[in-house]
DNA sequence: TTATCCATGTAAGAAGTTACATGATTGA
DNA sequence: TCAATCATGTAACTTCTTACATGGATAA
């Protein structure tokens, strides 16, 4: 799935320019997807080459011309090939994560202020997806009310289960502390594998 | 976040090759994050010239050298510094989750036979999960049980509201069926936007 | 006998981001 | 006056994946 095919999946809720796209995109896919204009335009481009969408040009008074697309027959039955395909695993980059994995590393009052980050951010999740529950198609609402159970579900656990990379970190810096004279980890030896 | 922290991160629980390092990503960090050979190698080659990681060459037979890398002071500190720094947002790709926002453009029978195999994929994924709760640092089980309760949320949301898109699927075909006249197309034209 | 594990590495290519160029309009 | 919105586009760069090269050992 790529930029591409994003594109032709938006442009089946409505005719639009790049910029449009991008707007849409950034309200209705951005818990799950992204793209910048640096590859929106260039894509659409391609895909015009390709006879999988149409554009008109609307004339603008001091700014360049809006460039409006549509789906092309072909463009349809592309779009449906692509999402006729067995979907990819889902791909999850969570830099909140891997902080957590490395808890003990950092000082405890650190990684209580990242949770009550995450926490805060998740809730301001839920508040947008709430709104978008009362808007767009019943599967664009589906996929917003997946998106919320999810948020609330992380909101549940950190607040349920914090104590337990929190009391983590502290134990470390208290044997960091400790081991002035040690290798400068407060860490256990490498855990014997195999 | 990149690679390269991923292996400084690895290291910090253990020395390891870079074969191995493949390995632990795959059994800890797999649900939200993965590097392939093509990027830990050079990664670790890297960071041996910046002095981050040292490495003790294990000659085998028949086989090449086994590399086997260490943190040095300054590429914990390297480390401690990169997760210091505030998390970029979770950055997700889910190609389910798009198919099911464009759910009225499949045949209702695909979109029932995606969500099973999800189903069945999370279930996979929370047995997997709960034995890791039973290994690993306190931090990592609270990684593992975050996953955990996710996939746990998102089963019950595809069952409870799986009918939202599977009748929209099945409404949008019999409308399709219909408008052999029409433009090929059953949607409704363009929502009104602003 | 076929596949998987072990073990490292390179090169080509895909796909995207960021930053820039251009520039009027509008709201705080 | 500063930032944001609208509007398209290019170029340089980053980062990662995929496929390949090499090849013995071991398990199904």
């Amino acid at each position: 799935m790529d930029v591409r095919t994003l594109c032709l999946g938006v442009l089946s809720l409505g005719d639009a320019s790049g910029y449009e796209i991008k707007k849409r995109l950034e309200e209705g896919f951005s818990h799950f997807y992204d793209a910048s204009f640096g590859s929106i335009y260039p894509a659409l481009n391609r895909l015009q080459d390709e006879g999988l969408v149409d554009c008109k040009h609307e004339a603008q008074s001091k700014r360049p011309d809006k460039k409006v697309y549509n789906l092309t027959t072909e463009g349809r039955l592309a779009l449906v090939r692509e999402l006729s395909d067995v979907p990819a695993r889902d791909r999850i980059r969570s830099e909140f994560l891997v902080s957590m994995v490395f808890a003990d590393l950092l000082p405890a009052s650190h990684v209580a202020k990242l949770i009550d980050q995450r926490i805060a951010e998740h809730r301001a999740c839920v508040v947008d997806l709430k709104e978008k529950e009362d808007t767009g198609t019943s599967a664009q609402r589906f996929v917003a009310g997946y998106g919320r159970a999810f948020y609330e579900a992380a909101i549940a656990y950190l607040e349920d289960n914090r104590h337990l990379v929190e009391s983590e970190a502290l134990l470390a810096q208290l044997s960091n502390d400790r081991a002035d004279t040690g290798n400068g980890s407060g860490r256990q030896g490498p855990p014997t594998t195999h």
